[in-house]
DNA sequence: GCGCTCTGCTTACCT
DNA sequence: ACAGGTAAGCAGAGCGCC
């Protein structure tokens, strides 16, 4: 069965629908290297679930897929013209019969898509992510005195460089005032089809680069003959879902159009590596920064211009250099669900995970001519999800981690969990196919020399293969796919949670102590500390069911919990902060310090020190002594000034920073998904950053010092948290007497209502 | 009219 | 169109109090 089955295709870098001639396009690399063309023609199909909706006037064949699924005729059509008004047709009709929920009554897919999922063949097969001819693209354009960012639409706003870096390590810099803009964009397409690329990429070229483009192109009159067979860069008046806003999709026939930017936004939602998502910012970021270079001000740029400065060209080639860079960086992944989705590069690029694993199960039954589920059928009702439990808070030294590997796909396999109109056992199937070939990677890269390209490759191939594994539970809950099931989505879930409490008891009962649990992992401490990784890992998976593997995962010297989620980790004198409370991005930098100097004297048995430091910041505060970035905070702009207005209006939605900006000249400055950065001042106000002049509000700031410290309240009895984070002078010989004490609630006198109490200030009632 | 608490919404995080 | 679980900030509504 699918995924690894005949592949008929070989070193296919593309392939395309031409509707002109009706005929699917495929282009092969091959080993020299040039670009093999060869047409194919084929049917296009659609699937629905009874015949009402087979239309009426259009000529087709209805072919009666086998077993029992709703979703059992296949319209098939000669001509992509009879496909057209065929699928015009049975939407009408079942709009008529099903209403909104039309949809869920279809099976319908691009017909490139259709094509690959019915031929069972997918792209790129044979070939290595290094191998496809990748260009880099960026624009620099003019932008004219009195604004912010280059228009399209303004005559004088041309674009006034052009710079390519393509992997074979060619570069190219067009220059407006040497080509003029028209001789530019000419030259682009020119170098495009000669070097014959199979995959042009960019930052933000979607969002940016080519509306720009287009818009100029179209002005001066120029067709953006991009495509391999010569057509026209095409725009898709359909948007899509780009980062926060809507932007248009992009088409080049024989091409793939990667933007980078929405990968990396993607790839930093797990990592968390990243300020910001600018170009510069992220390769240096990453590590991956082809050159050093001077850093300018993208505003300067027109000014560079006016100037002729030589530094500007130096600038744009290094954008695209970059872009190369980080097209290199985080597309392998998506290479290699290509090599195993019946999607383009570019389609895996824009699909959501749970789609690709409901595609690659509905290629399973096409592949043996079977009827599918409805849409959505079997989504009931709320989901339950994982078990979470910060079981003893506060400070722990010598701690356990221990997880299960792969808990989800390992209890859909251990317990043959499936989707309940999984008939053909596809779901298992593909599930366990796979599984084995992310383990064959595994054991493959631990043979391989750790520097070289095949690790990095096999690297990615195993990442590609775990992402897609852990998306078919995912897919389960998800309502609006073909194969999901909620029901099925609970089983999992339910046996997740008994697996976990069987690992809590298992160290409970060898008297450890459960720290905290989290969906598969948890961590505790043990009585003795000889125990060896693998006796420890043998302790927790006791009595589990078969099929579920515990690993360790690590030790740690000290671990202080806070909240179901949120604990902070020390490890060779190295913090890990985990939670929101921690290590949010959104945290003040005076709060930051606040909590790597707290943990830094907790170690060291310092309360002194601790008592000394919560005085003299909040001596600083009230003395306006503090650096710039202790006190500014930002807000991400998510909707323009327009909308904002207008919801003032009708729902009296306020926002402070909005307000901030609202009546400011400058205030387009800020756009979407940049950041508004403020400070608190007096009286309750806020004020922009760049307006910064030490004017805080001391009492804002010191109940943000206090709410701080109040996240490290279970360190201490309620009494001594009460005199270390005091402005109350504290002298050293009474502070040195406070130990740091390591609360538990059940074994401990202080409860957690004392410490709440603490929270809300009347605990010095009894103190004094 | 002021200040407090409650609630709903949103963001940012964890596995 | 991958899931659910958690903390916490913000702004508005509702309420009691003076």
């Amino acid at each position: 069965m699918w995924p690894f089955t005949e592949n008929r295709f070989d070193r296919v870098v593309a392939i395309e629908h031409d509707e002109q001639r009706d005929q699917f396009v495929q282009y092969k690399r091959n080993s020299q290297d040039i670009i093999e063309e060869t047409s194919i023609s084929s049917k296009h199909f659609f699937i629905v679930d009874t015949l009402d909706l087979c239309p009426l006037g259009s000529s087709y064949l209805v072919v009666e897929l086998v077993g029992e699924l709703p979703l059992r005729y296949l319209v098939l059509c000669d001509s992509y013209r009879d496909y057209l008004s065929a699928l015009r047709e049975a939407k009408s009709y079942g709009r008529a019969k099903y209403g909104e929920a039309m949809s869920d009554h279809m099976w319908q897919r691009s017909p490139v898509e259709a094509f690959l999922m019915r031929s069972g063949t997918t792209l790129f097969t044979n070939l290595q992510p290094h191998e496809l001819k990748v260009v880099a693209l960026d624009f620099e354009m003019y932008t004219s005195a009195g604004k912010h960012f280059a228009a399209s639409s303004d005559p004088m706003d041309k674009i006034i460089l052009a710079s390519l870096a393509d992997n074979r390590g060619q570069t190219y810099l067009l220059d407006e005032s040497l080509l003029g803009e028209a001789g530019l964009i000419k030259e682009v397409c020119r170098l495009i089809n000669q070097n014959d690329y199979d995959v042009i990429c960019g930052h933000n070229l979607v969002g940016f680069d080519l509306p720009y483009l287009t818009t100029r192109a179209q002005q001066l009159n120029i067709p953006l003959c991009l495509g391999r067979n010569r057509s026209v860069l095409k725009q898709r008046a359909i948007t899509r879902r780009y980062g926060l806003r809507e932007a248009p999709e992009f088409f080049v026939f024989g091409r793939h159009i990667i933007d980078t930017l929405p990968l990396l936004i993607s790839w930093d939602i797990t990592k968390r590596a990243l300020e910001n998502y600018r170009l510069k910012d992220a390769v240096i970021a990453l590590g991956i920064s082809p050159r050093d270079r001077r850093d300018f001000d993208r505003g300067d740029i027109s000014q560079m211009w006016d100037s002729k400065a030589a530094d500007l060209l130096d600038y744009a080639q290094a954008d695209a250099l970059d872009s190369l860079a980080l097209y290199s960086f985080l597309s392998p992944a998506l290479f290699f669900q290509t090599q195993m989705l019946p999607l383009t590069y570019q389609q895996c690029a824009a699909t959501g995970t749970g789609t690709k694993a409901d595609l690659s199960l509905i290629r399973a039954y096409l592949q043996k001519t079977h009827s599918l589920p409805l849409r959505g059928a079997h989504v009931l009702g709320e989901g339950r999800g994982g078990l979470t439990e910060a079981k003893s808070l506060g400070w722990h030294q010598d701690i356990h981690k221990a997880d299960v590997a792969s808990l989800y796909p390992s209890i859909c396999l251990s317990f043959n969990i499936k989707p309940r109109t999984d008939v053909l056992n596809a779901f298992p199937a593909v599930l366990k196919v796979l599984t084995e070939r992310r383990l064959e990677a595994k054991a493959s890269l631990k043979t391989l020399p750790p520097d070289g390209y095949e690790f990095k490759a096999t690297d990615a191939l195993q990442n590609s293969l775990k992402i897609l594994i852990n998306s078919f539970y995912g897919m389960l809950g998800t309502s609006g796919l073909y194969f999901s099931d909620s029901e099925a989505s609970n089983d999992i879930t339910t046996r997740g949670q008994e697996i976990l409490l069987k690992m809590v008891d298992n160290v409970e009962r060898a008297h450890g102590k459960v720290i905290e649990i989290d969906t598969d992992g948890i961590y505790f401490t043990l009585p003795e500390s000889t125990k060896t990784a693998h006796a420890i890992s043998c302790l927790v998976a006791e009595e589990l069911p078969p099929g579920i593997r515990v690993d360790y995962d690590g030790h740690y010297d000290y671990m202080y919990s806070y909240a179901p989620k949120n604990y902070l980790l020390v490890k060779n004198d190295l913090l890990i902060r985990k939670g929101v409370v921690f290590r949010s991005r959104r945290l003040f930098g005076l709060q930051n310090d606040f909590i790597v100097v707290c943990v830094d004297k907790l170690i060291r048995g310092d309360s002194a020190g601790l008592a000394a430091y919560y005085r003299q910041t909040a001596r600083r505060i009230r003395a306006r002594e503090v650096e710039f970035d202790s006190v500014i905070t930002y807000l991400v702009v998510d909707q323009t000034m327009a909308e904002y207005e207008e919801g003032l209006m009708t729902q009296g939605q306020r926002s402070r920073p909005l307000d901030l900006i609202a009546s400011r000249p400058d205030r387009d400055k800020w756009t979407l998904r940049s950041k508004i950065y403020y400070y608190h001042a007096g009286n309750g106000e806020i004020k922009l950053a760049e307006d910064f002049a030490k004017d805080i509000d001391p009492s804002y700031y010191l109940e943000l010092l206090r709410k701080t410290a109040e996240k490290f309240l279970y360190i201490f009895s309620p009494q001594d948290w009460y005199r270390i984070f005091s402005e109350t002078p504290l002298s050293d010989e009474e502070a040195r007497l406070i130990r740091p004490w390591f609360f538990v609630p059940r074994q401990m006198p202080a409860t957690l209502a004392e410490y709440e109490r603490v929270i809300k200030g009347d605990f010095q009632l009894r103190l004094f």
